[in-house]
DNA sequence: GATCCACAGGAAGGGTTGGGGG
DNA sequence: CCCCCAACCCTTCCTGTGGATC
């Protein structure tokens, strides 16, 4: 029944935008000075998770990289990387047998900086930087456009004006709303007619998928995925309305959660696993639950930073106020 | 108002790791 | 093969903050 398994992963380049014509738009418009030469405006997309951000900025890149002869991009996931290794990824992506990995931050600039193509960088949870320095350093390149993927505007902007102060805020800002019912239920139907057998789904099935995926992309073609795959397992030749309640809903669920995982460190994730489950903390269990789930006495103030990064994360929740402060694993995907 | 307490996090440094170049 | 360098891990030391207590 599976067709097209590409359709189904949360992570491919969908074959076209469904449902975000004006965020298309203003995204053509910020590039489209690279057509004719020029250099493309900085762009920052901003929005929830789910909300086809990261779809629509490669889905952009992409195109334009079949307009224009002369451009490279790069795509980078900045969750934790620090500076060097963000310009790391980006020269490796664009330089075939770039040989100079060991070498510092600012060696991976200057070779960046000495490119004479133009290259349009994608950073993606921009936010999620060790080193805000990274998007300063890019931004002052000439030849580099970056086009920053974020949560929220106040937050990225207020950390960014410490280092760039009022410089980006010429930057264009492009947001995203949730996704409406109607919208999800568009998405699928764009995903399963391009990747499963015709009439392997009905409408209405996929309307109470988006229904319970509370307009998150991610989630529901996750949802229709293993759902999916289900059928295929079963035998069967349509995806019913119980597959999707008795097994999709909690096996993407549980997908997601497990690839927001592997992206922590192993010390930060022994730490959210150490508190999941635990309900609020204070601050001494927090660290007990440490030493205890890895069976060492590192110091509180080592602890304090990895709690600190799973704060940023959005993993772990931080509660009441300074004298009576508690912590709290949170158990979905942000 | 001064002091105390618990907590947060900056700064600096030692140890380790791993790739590149001599 | 060894040395250098940057990055990373984790520690020690220390300052700042805001509410509680005297």
């Amino acid at each position: 029944m599976i067709t097209q398994a590409d359709a189904l992963r949360i992570d491919t380049v969908p074959r076209k935008i469904v449902r975000r014509d004006s965020q298309m738009n203003q995204l053509a418009n910020a590039l489209q000075p690279v057509v004719d030469g020029g250099r493309p405006e900085t762009t920052f997309l901003f929005g929830p998770s789910g909300a086809g951000k990261t779809s629509l900025a490669r889905h952009g890149v992409q195109k334009l990289k079949a307009e224009v002869l002369d451009i490279d991009t790069a795509y980078v996931e900045c969750w934790g990387r620090s500076r060097a290794a963000v310009f790391r990824r980006i020269i490796d992506q664009v330089e075939t047998g770039y040989s100079h990995e060991s070498d510092g931050a600012d060696a991976h600039l200057r070779d960046l900086r000495e490119r004479d193509r133009h290259c349009i960088a994608i950073l993606d949870e921009a936010d999620q930087l060790d080193d805000y320095a990274a998007i300063h350093d890019l931004y002052e390149l000439p030849n580099v456009t970056i086009i920053g993927i974020a949560n929220r505007e106040p937050e990225l902007y207020a950390k960014l004006d410490e280092r760039i102060g009022s410089r980006v805020s010429s930057a264009v800002s492009i947001t995203f709303d949730t996704y409406t019912h109607d919208e999800l239920t568009a998405i699928l139907e764009d995903r399963a007619d391009w990747g499963l057998a015709p009439n392997a789904v009905s409408r209405s099935t996929l309307a109470s998928i988006a229904s319970a995926a509370g307009g998150d992309a991610r989630l529901a073609i996750s949802i229709l995925r293993a759902a999916a795959k289900h059928a295929t397992t079963a035998g069967r030749d349509r995806i019913t309305e119980s597959m999707v309640d008795e097994y999709a809903i909690d096996d993407a669920e549980s997908r997601l959660q497990e690839l927001t995982l592997a992206k922590l460190s192993s010390d930060h994730r022994r730490l959210y696993q150490a508190m999941l489950g635990e309900g609020e903390m204070t601050v001494g269990e927090v660290y007990d639950a440490y030493r205890a789930e890895v069976d060492d006495d590192v110091t509180d103030r080592y602890i304090r930073d990895l709690r600190k990064k799973l704060v940023d994360y959005g993993r772990v929740e931080k509660l009441g106020n300074k004298q009576n402060r508690r912590y709290r694993a949170v158990d979905k995907p942000s």
